[in-house]
RNA sequence: GUGGGUGUAGCUCAGCCGGUUAGAGCGCCAGACUGUGGAUCUGGAUGUCGAGGGUUCGAAUCCCUCCACUCACCCCA
């Protein structure tokens, strides 16, 4: 109950079924994206630390006070990567980027690290999953982006989600778009609670984000980002929504979606679920048109989103995983283990994919049938989703014989095979 | 960083106005059934009652401190 050691907060185990159920939604993801041309990138955990503050931006929150920063014993100053866009962009400059051809499509998938109080939906260690499209200007970008992610979605069962669309002025605009809206609350700054009262001078953007329904009516008739787009961004922005229209994709616009991190440009857009708690965002992107310049690169156009994958696993309709077939491998008693062991691989040679696993605990026949049963009808722990369960029976006749009995479970059928014809696929 | 809730068996929890050897369900193991099924019945194992201190003849129960988990705020995936 109180072990010596354990994982450390916000941290956490992740154990079969639950972990094979990641490992399904993230082979969907190479499905889905590899499907439109991208390449997995696996970019390093560790990153140097002006790399967030650069391109995360040095208000924001997970800068300030979220990350995970430590000093090397050189004394560089590193840090646990917060989010993974920075890394790939640092990745593509490094590798030389204008050697490359465009786009350049990546995807990733991998552990994150923010430092907060841990709560529903939301740990310190999570993982996300990605997309970067790199190197494309137009609005065809952004709407492929889209719709690649809701096929994704798709994929996975989701019949019903829609997206929730804004854009945010970059550069000059985004400077000029805060000002007016100080210039908005800062009358009514009195009805504001303390935290919004200092977000109004530090961050005017997040006020958006409030909860607290004062705030909410004192933005009532702000001004909202469409009006600070250049004449560029803004048609840039209709045609996202044309596009998106035509392909028939359900999206839903909102003034009030600001994204938490600095270098969004033009394109912003988020998913929520209901079933989620205080934490709903599920994922959340845009296009960042800045971001190489910032980092000190050519001026690369781009545009990608990440999936909260905890939370995307937490909301899931159904199972991600492929339903497999069970070989139930049951010896009758200890001694026929070595002959067990040989039949199991004999399987395994002639059914790939399936799950061939031999019952080695010595419970005999009557206990092994129990056994296999509970994990057809659905035992909670076992690892893999189960379509059909087939025992094996190799007990000493079967040995002396050289066959095994194979019983269909739902079938209730039995029925005795020569062993060497076990490696060929038998049919059902 | 701030606030609330909860810590008792592998899991879900009861017991908490102090009173003998700390319980249930599920799961696990065994038997009924020495070679064939999710059932049933019988039996069994498993606990530093989160940790430390205090009050008391006596603490899972009352008090204090700490720790952990959890939900929410802040913020985000």
């Amino acid at each position: 109950m109180s072990p010596a050691y354990r994982a450390v907060k916000g941290t956490r185990d992740l154990l079969p079924p639950e972990s094979e159920k990641y490992a399904a939604v993230e082979s969907i993801a190479r499905q889905v994206f590899g499907g439109y041309g991208y390449g997995e990138i696996r970019t390093p955990i560790l990153e140097s630390t002006e790399l967030f503050s650069r391109s995360v931006g040095e208000t924001t929150d997970i800068v300030h006070k979220e990350m995970y920063t430590f000093l090397d014993r050189k004394g560089r100053s590193l840090t646990l990567r917060p989010e993974n866009t920075a890394g790939v962009v640092r990745a593509a400059l490094e590798r030389g980027i204008d050697r490359m051809p465009r786009p350049l499509r990546l995807w990733y998938a991998g552990e994150q690290f923010r430092y907060e109080r841990p709560q529903k939906g939301r740990y310190r260690e999570f993982r996300q999953i990605g997309a970067e499209m790199i190197g494309v200007p137009g609005s065809a970008s952004d709407a492929e982006v889209l719709v690649m992610l809701f096929d994704f979605l798709q994929r996975l069962g989701f019949i019903d989600l829609s997206v929730t669309l804004n854009c945010v002025p970059g550069g000059a605009g985004r400077e000029a778009f805060a000002d007016a809206l100080r210039s908005h609350v800062r009358p009514r700054a009195r009805r504001l609670g303390e935290d919004d009262r200092r977000r109004v001078e530090e961050n005017p953007l997040r006020l958006f984000d409030s909860k607290d329904p004062e705030t909410k009516a004192v933005l009532e008739g702000a001004p909202t980002t469409v009006e600070f787009l250049d004449p560029e961004a803004a048609s840039h922005y209709a045609e996202v929504k044309e596009f998106l229209r035509e392909s028939g994709i359900p999206f839903t616009e909102s003034p009030a979606l600001v994204r938490g991190l600095d270098y969004y440009t033009v394109t912003v857009f988020e998913v929520v679920s209901k079933s989620l708690g205080a934490q709903n965002a599920i994922l959340g992107g845009g296009r960042y048109d800045n971001l190489f310049a910032d980092l000190g690169g050519p001026p690369l156009p781009a545009v990608g989103f990440a999936i909260g994958e905890d939370r995307l696993v937490e909301v899931l309709p159904g199972d991600p995983r492929e339903p497999r077939e069970l070989w139930y491998v049951l010896p009758g008693s200890p001694e026929d283990f070595p002959y067990a062991m040989a039949v199991a691989r004999a399987l395994r040679s002639g059914h790939a994919g399936a799950v061939v696993e031999t019952d080695l605990s010595g419970r005999g026949f009557a206990k092994g049938f129990t056994r296999a049963s509970a994990i057809l009808a659905g035992d909670a722990d076992y690892p893999f989703r189960v379509s059909e369960v087939r025992v094996v029976s190799v007990g000493s006749q079967e040995r002396a014989e050289q066959t095994v009995k194979i019983k269909t479970l739902s079938a209730r059928r039995e029925e005795a095979v020569p062993l060497a014809a076990l490696t060929r696929r038998s049919r059902t």
